[in-house]
DNA sequence: CGCCGGTTTGAGTCCATTCAAGAGGAGTGG
DNA sequence: CCACTCCTCTTGAATGGACTCAAACCGGCG
């Protein structure tokens, strides 16, 4: 790839893990004007109720996305990692149905909403791309809503650590068995409908039955068949190539 | 309008709400092949699992989405109603990773994927129409598990009977206060994680409290804001114009 | 060393489930 | 027109998974 150094490679390698993209759109893509900016843990990217403005791509570490109820209550709707155009649906709607924030240290990059409305329209392989890209971001909400939604807290846990596993390796940030795992007990909760106490008690019943081990915010899968069937994990939900 | 008879008017009704689109893509909207079909309730539309070959408009009555767990429990993922393109998603991936299903009678056209990506490919405004169609979609689901992961049985029914009767209204089939209810308690359960018997007693709840009326599959709302208010419900996330 | 964020533990409570069984209503066929 | 069936709604009583509300523990860091 001959183009000029660009930070927005990570994105570029997400979006061609799911879709072909021509040699033009590619340098397209990484010639998209953007501004970065160095997060820490817990920051807001983009605020429920806010007027959209950018699109944000994360370069490392890990975001959420969330929304509250009016008691308060936060719903986790998905976690992020590099290379995921976190708030793509932005580009598309005028204010943010929910809100973005760094779960770890984060470095991201800013696209004006505009940018990409424009790259869109002049290469129709993108707009696809993009298009594809939510409608991935759907699967996985569906996912979610299914797993809140129809099985017990072991299931849910397992599952989420499961696709999270995935997905690093995926984004080869990590690799099998040992993975990042940015999510402190009171954000698996929120993510899966659930409150800290419980999730505590369901893990330790996981690495009771040697599972899987955390050391910090590190995280090793011991038996990963084990994990999935625990989770009534299957990945075609992911939609990978 | 003065385009030759076209059965996808609900349809061009319901991207219009949300976009604006120009007379020639209008036009070609209307011009794409399509084939009709009558299906009973309880017919499957597209199931889980299978190639992705058509998408689907639903003309008149109601369709479900839905996901089961390997345990076979359901979760339901939306409702929709006349003019929804039902299955826009899989217009860009190869296998549904869901089932759609027929809630009532009702009639849809199936426009085929490769008409629905050329479309999208010639008209930009076209192609952003839809993919906002998607983003909108997302948004509701998310609304959904925020739904499903953080409030109570009360919360939870509300918040579904003011979206459906919101809709309703949007998009023109019925009005204040009376609407369709084509769902029965077991498919409530369903949608919401909960069981039969649970929303019944909730529902006794709701209709003793003076905030509704049922009838067969009509339902009256008597008190909109006391509705609005029990299920934690603000629109927004409809996104409606 | 003491604070702080995160994890762990305990005991009591409750919302929702389970498992039946019964009632109502709409359609069907004799 | 009645008997029969199927589907949906309703009700009851017992059970249980997850919650609440603390309080204690633990490791890292200033």
């Amino acid at each position: 790839m001959h183009s000029p150094q660009s930070r927005l490679a990570p994105m570029l390698q997400k979006l061609a893990s799911q879709s072909t993209l021509a040699e033009d759109e590619t340098e397209a893509l990484l010639a998209l004007p953007y501004s970065l900016a160095h997060l820490k843990r817990g920051e807001f990217i983009v605020r429920e109720g806010a007027r959209a403005t950018h699109c944000c791509v994360l370069l490392s570490g890990f975001a959420h996305r969330s929304k509250v109820t009016g008691e308060g209550d936060r719903q986790i709707l998905s976690v992020h990692l590099r290379g995921d155009l976190v708030d793509l649906q932005n580009s598309n709607i005028e204010i943010a149905d929910h809100s973005v924030e760094a779960l770890t240290d984060a470095d991201v990059a800013f696209i004006a909403r505009q940018d990409i409305i424009d790259i869109a329209a002049r290469y129709p392989n993108v707009a696809r791309a993009l298009w594809k890209e939510t409608v991935i971001d759907g699967s996985i909400t569906r996912e979610w809503l299914l797993n809140v939604g129809h099985r017990d807290a072991r299931q849910r846990i397992s599952h989420l650590l499961c696709e999270l596993a995935l997905r690093q390796e995926a984004a080869g940030i990590c690799s099998e068995p040992q993975y990042e795992w940015p999510m402190i007990q009171e954000q698996i909760g929120d993510a899966m409908g659930l409150t800290s106490v419980h999730v505590n008690r369901t893990m330790q019943g996981l690495r009771a039955e040697g599972l899987l081990r955390t050391t910090g915010r590190k995280m090793t899968i011991l038996n990963w068949l084990g994990l999935q069937s625990a989770g009534d994990f299957s990945p075609a939900y992911l939609h990978m190539a």
